[in-house]
DNA sequence: ATGCATGAGCG
DNA sequence: GCTCATGCATA
């Protein structure tokens, strides 16, 4: 059983088994060592990043209308970081001095995302692009490959991967960016390129995760969390998502590659915490069950979650959710490496994936999908199961392998 | 670093 | 009720 813990939410049944549970409050603790190991004890005390921002220009962006464009695309307006909070159950209000990193981010209220594409599975569409002028106007571009990501300055107009084509609703053919000055569709090389640099050049600045999410929110009203720009770095973001955040990122890279040393005035912002719901762990066991049965039905329709919800006794919502947030991580971008074929994957939003040379090791399965654990040992040290390939062949054959089929994928973290 | 959760948007 | 972007809470 899961060990669900009830809290103002809903009052589960009574399920528990805790295994982890009420008790968090000391876990801030560990969080923190991790996080120092990424900023090697910086300035960044307490609430200051080194911003270099602040003093110098808390916004000054040279090229003023570049993601102006993107916000009028996501969020015409910055967000009103209200200060308001709610009390929360539990919290580790404020921690110890330093890291303080995520402990209590804000989340910004209400509105902030609604960006979505039209379309699901469309990265087509110009995410990034500084104006989206492209309607209609069937722009044609230049899908050149040249893959360009400046570090200062601006990106070369880029291309396309070539992979999503398919899923362009306007008949596999892409069109859209054209060039802007700065950058538009990366390549899902550039993406991976960038995020690797900003990684080194983050921590040789010395900021955390957490730091560069607050001065997201200071340099541009947008706020993030360190589980973003964590998800960031390790591409495990959609690829429309790695596209929206990249010129932010870059932005705030180039203000902090410019300021180092300045002091960082980057002040947190309230956080506010609202009741949410306790995080329900869910067993392995049951999680292996779970896996068998999203490799069979991914999608399970309501009274199939209700059955599975209570042969596993877990709540329905949790089942719910917890196919949601399975099927959300199939499209990540994250490499399905050395998938066999990147060309038909299913819609991933997982982009097509070359194997990075350095990290990654690949292990060739086989497992019968039967095995929750082994399902689950996978999965655990592999966060992103090539899932693609694999609930497609697993699917396809329920117990032969078909060449190729990766099935754990190691990368380096840091 | 990642699991489960929330919520806007959408159909 | 799903997808998506995002994040709290955790391991």
């Amino acid at each position: 059983m899961a060990t669900t813990t009830s809290t103002p939410y809903n009052p589960i049944s009574t399920v528990a088994t805790c295994t982890t549970s009420t008790s968090d409050t000391m876990q801030s603790h560990i969080s923190q060592t991790m996080y120092q190991r990424d900023s090697p004890k910086i300035a960044t005390d307490f609430m200051a990043a080194p911003s270099s921002i602040g003093n110098s220009h808390p916004l000054s962006h040279p090229a003023g209308p570049q993601w102006v464009g993107l916000t009028a695309h996501s969020e015409p307006s910055p967000w009103p970081l209200h200060a308001s909070m709610l009390s929360q159950d539990v919290k580790g209000t404020v921690i110890q001095g330093r890291d303080d990193m995520q402990t209590q981010i804000p989340h910004r209220t209400t509105h902030h995302h609604h960006n979505q594409a039209p379309h699901p599975g469309a990265w087509n569409t110009p995410v990034t692009t500084t104006h989206m002028s492209m309607g209609t106007t069937g722009s044609v571009l230049s899908h050149h490959p040249h893959v360009g990501y400046a570090m200062n300055g601006m990106m070369s107009p880029v291309t396309q991967l070539g992979a999503h084509l398919r899923d362009n609703p306007h008949n596999g053919e892409h069109h859209e960016h054209h060039d802007l000055s700065d950058d538009d569709t990366p390549s899902s090389d550039d993406l991976e390129q960038f995020a690797k640099q900003f990684k080194q050049r983050r921590i040789k600045l010395g900021f955390t995760q957490a730091d560069v999410g607050l001065a997201l929110g200071t340099l541009y009203g947008n706020v993030f969390s360190q589980t973003t720009i964590c998800r960031f770095e390790a591409l495990q973001l959609s690829f429309k998502n790695m596209c929206k955040l990249k010129p932010l990122l870059q932005k705030w890279l180039e203000e902090a590659d410019s300021t180092t040393g300045s002091p960082t005035s980057i002040d947190k912002i309230a956080a506010q915490g609202r009741k949410r719901k306790k995080r329900t762990s869910i067993e392995v066991t049951v999680k292996g069950a779970l896996e068998n049965h999203f490799i069979k039905q991914p999608k399970p329709a309501a009274p199939e979650i209700t059955q599975l919800a209570e042969s596993l006794q877990l709540e329905k919502e949790v089942v719910r959710v917890w196919f949601c947030n399975r099927r959300q991580k199939e499209k990540r971008m994250t490499p399905p490496v050395s998938m066999g074929s990147p060309g038909h994957l299913e819609q991933l939003g997982s982009m097509p994936k070359h194997d990075s040379p350095e990290m990654r090791e690949i292990h060739i399965a086989h497992s019968s999908p039967s095995l929750p654990q082994s399902t689950m040992s996978l999965a655990h040290s592999s966060p992103s199961l090539p899932q693609s390939t694999m609930s497609m062949s697993m699917s396809l054959a329920n117990s032969s392998p078909p060449p190729g089929i990766v099935i754990g994928v190691s990368q380096a973290a840091q």
